[in-house]
DNA sequence: GACTGTGAAGCCATTCACAGCT
DNA sequence: AGCTGTGAATGGCTTCACAGTC
């Protein structure tokens, strides 16, 4: 893949794209436009065009993409044509469910392991997978080749997991503490943070009164 | 106010430094220069100043700023001077750990109403909240003055639920459902996606391999 | 000397518009 | 005629660099 720089959005919007890409397939539709996939997500086709044309041609010209080959690009692209292990540090409210949603399971990722540092999680299960504690970690993440990393602890204790995380040798940190994570240049991250999008409608609720 | 267009990163980067000021007062520090936040935050000192720049002067050329002042401004900036009741649509793993979630809190986000189709959720309490079924939804927008609808069902229903909190006159929503919405202009729309998060970190960890 | 506020420059992403296929 | 692929134009955000202020 001879690849420069991919803007994020571009990424994003490939995961929106291939979602949309399974619905149609469902739905025994076999070609598709770009309009009708910028109709379908909310962008312009231009828009569908170019994020495809960062990886190649996909498509015929007069006729469109093929659904079936299109997703299979998409997935091949997006590395959801392998299965993922992630750990997932922090059983609490947020964690529980996230370590049970469905949505990861559908797109390859498995949560392989929890673990948490409360005596009174730990040997619960959530779904099939127990609650471990947190000193398991460092020999998980090596046996089972997990490297993804899901913090779901309360802000003041999340630098310290993840100085774990990112000692245990983990690539890619996804971040659902309100802190500010600190981390090596190799490891990727990302932040979820529940409160700022709540406080960017607010930002524009409040700017029309 | 006269505001021209703020950039979206710029609202979700106040939000991430008002969290930051607040540390900072906690710590009993009382100036911090534009540097500081930078540090603190993992951006530009330049960033930080022009972000601001586009709501007034809140700094002392040569000091920085006073924190319990830059503090204030910006929970006023982004709407947090009062408090927003909100209503959470689907009581399932993601929806109950939301509305126990205590970072909305506080911010002033009070989960006020919890309404789910299911049965067997109805009637059961998610803190001092009890889950009511769908059909009081726009009774309790409308008598709550809830102007924030929360999101958390299945893909399936994520389009209903939408249309019903839109009649109801809800003027913003944040979305979790893995679904892409449609919803009038004078809506306001926001989507964190989770599989999305997790597929740009494996579409950069299939990057180099 | 230190730090803010800001025009200008640079950079990056999106949109336009059309040549090239089918 | 319809739709893709793409260079060029546009628009917008970030960084630079420095004048202004304490």
């Amino acid at each position: 893949m001879k690849v420069y720089k991919i803007p994020e959005a571009t990424v994003m919007r490939l995961s929106v794209y291939s979602r949309f890409l399974h619905q149609l397939i469902d739905e025994g539709i076999t070609t598709v436009s770009s309009g009708d996939i910028a109709r379908g997500v909310g962008v312009s086709s231009a828009q569908v065009r170019k994020d495809l044309a960062y990886f190649g041609e996909f498509g015929t010209r007069g006729v469109g993409y093929r659904v079936d080959e299109l997703y299979g690009h998409l997935m091949k692209i997006l590395g959801l044509d392998q299965a993922w292990n992630i750990i997932l540090v922090g059983a609490g409210k947020l964690g529980s469910a996230l370590a049970l949603y469905q949505g990861f399971a559908e797109r390859g990722f498995h949560v392989s392991t929890v673990v948490d540092v409360d005596p009174k999680r730990i040997g619960t299960k959530l779904g099939d997978v127990e609650v471990e504690p947190i000193s398991v970690l460092q020999e998980r993440v090596k046996e089972k080749n997990i490297r993804v990393g899901v913090v779901t602890v309360p802000a003041s204790a999340a630098q310290d997991v993840t100085d774990l995380l990112v000692e245990a040798g983990i690539k890619a940190i996804l971040n659902f503490s309100p802190r500010v994570l600190k981390v090596p240049h190799r490891v990727i991250l990302r932040n979820v943070d529940l409160s700022v999008n709540l406080e960017v409608l607010s930002f524009n609720l409040a700017l029309n009164r």
